[in-house]
DNA sequence: ATAGAATGTTAGTAATAACTAATAAAGTTA
DNA sequence: TAACTTTATTAGTTATTACTAACATTCTAT
C-alpha cells in the first residue's frame, strides 16, 4: 500500500511547491532560476527541493527543464496558496494591518493553519464581505475606531444601548 | 557591542522557552522530565536545548538542578505564551473552533504571527469582548449562523435593510 | 559555428534539532 | 547504607535544509 500520498509536507517543501504554483499561474513556465529567486534561495537549494517534490510525486522534472506540476502537485500548491490569499485578507482588510506585512505573517502561518480553522476562517471574511457596501459592515468601522483610540465609537455605544433596551 | 539580545529565537527554541515559562507559572520548579513530558519530546533533546537557552542568556541551569528562567527569558516566554492564548482565543471564541483544534492551530502560528499583527488581533478580540453581553456582539451570532447555514440570518438582513433606507 | 553568458547540476559542508544507547547522579526505601 | 528507581547527561547518529565552489549544459549573439 502506497503512503507516500498521505506524509505530510515540511513548510520549505510548502514554500517551494507553492512559488511554482504561482509562477506556473502567472507565467506558464517555470525553471529553477524562477523558484530561486522567487523564494531568495540558491538554485542547489531550489535542485534539491525538486527532487524531493519529484520524489513525492508533486512535479516532473528532467535535467535542464522546465519544472511541471503534477495533479496531485497542483492540488497541493492551489490549497496552500489560498490559505496565503486568505490569511493575507484577513490581516489587512479586518484587521488593518499593512499589505506587506499581512504578506509576510500569512507567508509564515499558511503552513500551519489546519483545514478546518482555515474553513472558518474563509466563512467569516465571506460573512463581512456579503455586506452590501464594500467596506464593510457598521462594526468593522466600529473596530477600526477601536483600533485606533482604544474607546468604542458612539455609533457602536447606541448599538449597545438599543439592544439592551430590547 | 552584544547582538545576542537581538537574535531571532528557532520555533523549537520558542516551545521549550514556552514550556518552562507555562510549567514555572503553574508549579513553580521545572525539571527537564517535565518538560521532555509536556512537550513529547526525549530528555536528551531538552537538554541539548537548555545549552542553547542558557548560552542566549534565557535561562539558568546546572547540571541536576532546576531550570530557572532569567528575566530575559520570562519576557520571552511570556510573550510567545501570550500570543498562544489570543491566537486560541480567536479561533475558539470568535470563529467558533473546537479548543482542542484552536489549541493546536495556535501552538503552531504562535510562532510566526508578528507583534504588529498580534496586537491587531488583541484589539480585535477586545472590541468584541466590550460588548455587554458575553456571548459578544449580535453580528457574531450572525455570523454563527452565518457559517451553519451559508445564509445570512434575517437580524441580519434586517440589519442591512435598515442601513440602506438611511 | 563558436565564444561567452546564463542557467543548471554535483559534491561537499554546516547548522538545527530530533533520536537511541550507554552512563552517571540523585532520590528513595527496605 | 546498599539496592533499586528515577532522573539527567553524554556521545554518537540521522534527517532536513540551507549554503559555496566547481563543473556542465544550454542559449544567444556575432
Amino acid at each position: 500500500m502506497k503512503q507516500k500520498t498521505v506524509k505530510k509536507l515540511s513548510s520549505s517543501i510548502e514554500d517551494y511547491l507553492e512559488s511554482i504554483y504561482v509562477l506556473n499561474q502567472s507565467s506558464g513556465t517555470v525553471r529553477v532560476k524562477d523558484v530561486s529567486a522567487k523564494l531568495e534561495v540558491s538554485m542547489p537549494s531550489v535542485h534539491q527541493a525538486l527532487h524531493v517534490m519529484s520524489d513525492a510525486g508533486l512535479i516532473n522534472h528532467e535535467n535542464y527543464g522546465y519544472v511541471e506540476l503534477t495533479e496531485k502537485g497542483r492540488k497541493a500548491g492551489k490549497k496552500i496558496w489560498r490559505s496565503h490569499r486568505m490569511l493575507t485578507k484577513f490581516f489587512n482588510e479586518i484587521l488593518g494591518v499593512p499589505l506587506s506585512r499581512a504578506e509576510e505573517d500569512a507567508c509564515k502561518m499558511e503552513h500551519d493553519i489546519s483545514s478546518k480553522t482555515l474553513e472558518r476562517l474563509v466563512s467569516f471574511i465571506d460573512f463581512v464581505e456579503s455586506y452590501p457596501h464594500k467596506e464593510g459592515p457598521d462594526w468593522l468601522k466600529s473596530f477600526k475606531y477601536f483600533y485606533k483610540t482604544g474607546k468604542r465609537s458612539k455609533e457602536c455605544d447606541e448599538r449597545i444601548k438599543e439592544k439592551l433596551k430590547k
